[in-house]
DNA sequence: GACTAACCGAGACGGTACGTCCCGTCTTAAG
DNA sequence: CTTAAGACGGGACGTACCGTCTCGGTTAGTC
């Protein structure tokens, strides 16, 4: 990680180990903070989120999000990702082609139907933001590349995919291939789409090289 | 095009076809404004571009660009197309997968290189404006996909790439697995990459379906 | 006047003399201002006044104030002393004691009365940013010394005061036990001191050295 | 005194006379407390001078500071007055206008050379806050005029003073005078107008009614 | 050759949100 | 019960830019 000169508390308290002095952190804030990032989210969209909106729904000084978040798009990961926290179940079939195209299918779904906006939104954020882009690499796009690694592994271990693939590339190819059209909107995230990728690593890939 | 109920002034000039009386466009602002967006690119960073520094920077009233485009995204767009509009040229070495390594070579250098940092600026504007989002659609996302379905185009009618093969599928996962790799910048965009996906396109999907 | 690096725009067009370009100042927001900052006063005194508050109130943009003034103590300023412009008349009877005595009455009365608090709140400021000391100085406290010193001018012309009289130093006498009893509030700026400040002039200075 | 719902825990323990169980209070935190406003006082000036730079300063909880004083105005006068307590020295020559100007002449010393501006921040919070006026007032003003009183009472027992002369309107325009250019800086407090003020109390005043 | 219309530069305008400072209060554990 | 520490809700600050507006002035084509 990049050396900051204005630690957040979080960090501050992470490295001193043992920091009890003073009022301890706020869970009802902590909490009220993110559900209220949530409701604006829901309410008017990514972009009309502020600080000052969250400060204010949530009945907090802005003061108090600073504290602990660096940015707006902080907070709203935050509050993303446990609101999906369980979402990203790993379907064990026994046929790694099977399971992919049910992984799919469900992440195309919810971003179609909720999560879009929110993603494009982060991802937005992450572009003109290199603190944030490591936060989003850390907490949401390494989570769903493990569990893309997880199917792929289990279908070499079965015998679905030689042994000498290289999953990371096959996990850029597909997600790619999803964020791709998730991003540029020129083609929508369907169950076809989710057959083609998963076919294509099934079939295409199994005898390659 | 959605409907607006301000047009810009090149929009309304098209429409009534013949430009009427008046002080007609000036080109040297025109011009300034442009080298201006790219100077304060190359010296700032994409977010610290603003419509008021362009104008400061080029000299020019800020009403003269709000006339001419929409948004800041727009403005750097269109320098940086006209900056790097004669690149994208298609190899033809009669050979698809050969073609298709070098394009992406080219391709993966500038991005890596020099055009990287602009490039994700405008798309984190895309993800946030759909307006903007269709022109970097239209202007930019459309003509790279023509040239790559140029290569596959030739391919197929050389007998290179099966007939029955998707071919904006295989543009999604080319170019998927390139703008994840721009985007997340989890992995670097070098020469083994486009190799893997000139073999995957070349080798694997010669068989598939 | 000390060097600014940062120039008001009043003070950067009086330099640049003929500064045409641009869209002029509102006439309209600079009176909304000065209203605004008056019924503020009134409505909640000198201290709950802020710049935010009177920004709201006028209907005006921030950096409008800002633009045009230094501080919410320049803005009250101005507008107190517009308000009273016209209220500093100088009483002409003929005789210098009764002059005195009806001039400081008036004034007096006023401070009990109204104006205190404000030119409380004034000075307030001017003890803790000299910038605004200045402005107080040269706007206020120096339109109040030339009353004064005319008052005593024509006394000594008239052979009431001796020609020797330091008359800076009686205006520092008078308008100091003033002050001094405003800001105290030790003792009532009434009547009876009015009198004993002009006995003194008259008798006891008609006399001295 | 003002009735107040929240009394300072000196005023409390005063009130209930004798003090009660639990830690007592730190000496050396109070000691701290004052020499932290002082040095910061010094250091950056009364108006950069806040509670929580004090606290940071004094290595001292804010809290400590709000249990026993009601502002940073109340601990600086208190710093402030520990630190002059010993130098309002009355002069005792057996001549009123000797004493008087020996006086002057050392309170204008004090106020021109380090004094000036700690009070002028004293006066300017006073000025807008009623409470530490009071303060202000008992504690600095009330001693300071104590002891101009002494100087011209002594005169008037020395037939020196008319016995008919109002003394508290003579010391109203002595310190007027001072506090008159004190505060607005349009003319020195020198030697000179430490002279002319004795002179006029000496000569002007001897010979009035 | 004047008229007229759209352009241009400059920059003021109302407004939103920023990130910071400091206030005075509170909640801990430690003494 | 005090203390150091420091989080809390809150108010205001002064700044950055947004997109719009209003000036004086410029530069064509049309009457």
């Amino acid at each position: 990680m990049a050396a900051k000169e204005k630690l957040l508390r979080k960090d501050r308290t992470a490295l001193i180990k043992t920091s009890r002095a003073g009022r301890p952190r706020s869970n009802a804030s902590h909490a009220a903070i993110l559900a209220a990032a949530l409701k604006l989210l829901h309410a008017k969209g990514y972009r009309a989120v502020t600080i000052e909106g969250i400060a204010f729904e949530a009945s907090v000084g802005k003061q108090t999000i600073y504290r602990w978040w660096r940015s707006k798009a902080e907070v709203i990961l935050e509050a993303f990702a446990r609101h999906t926290a369980d979402r990203i179940a790993v379907p064990d079939s026994g046929n790694m082609q099977t399971d992919l195209e049910k992984f799919l299918v469900k992440a195309f779904d919810s971003l179609t139907h909720e999560a879009g906006e929110v993603v494009r939104g982060l991802m937005s954020e992450a572009l003109i933001d290199p603190d944030f882009a490591e936060s989003l690499r850390t907490i949401f796009i390494a989570s769903r590349r493990r569990a893309l690694r997880d199917i792929l592994f289990k279908g070499v271990q079965r015998g679905e995919l030689g042994s000498d693939v290289d999953i990371e590339f096959v996990i850029d190819l597909v997600y790619g291939a999803m964020w791709y059209r998730l991003l540029n909107r020129h083609a929508p995230l369907n169950h076809r789409f989710a057959r083609q990728l998963s076919e294509l690593v099934g079939d295409g890939l199994a005898l390659s090289r």
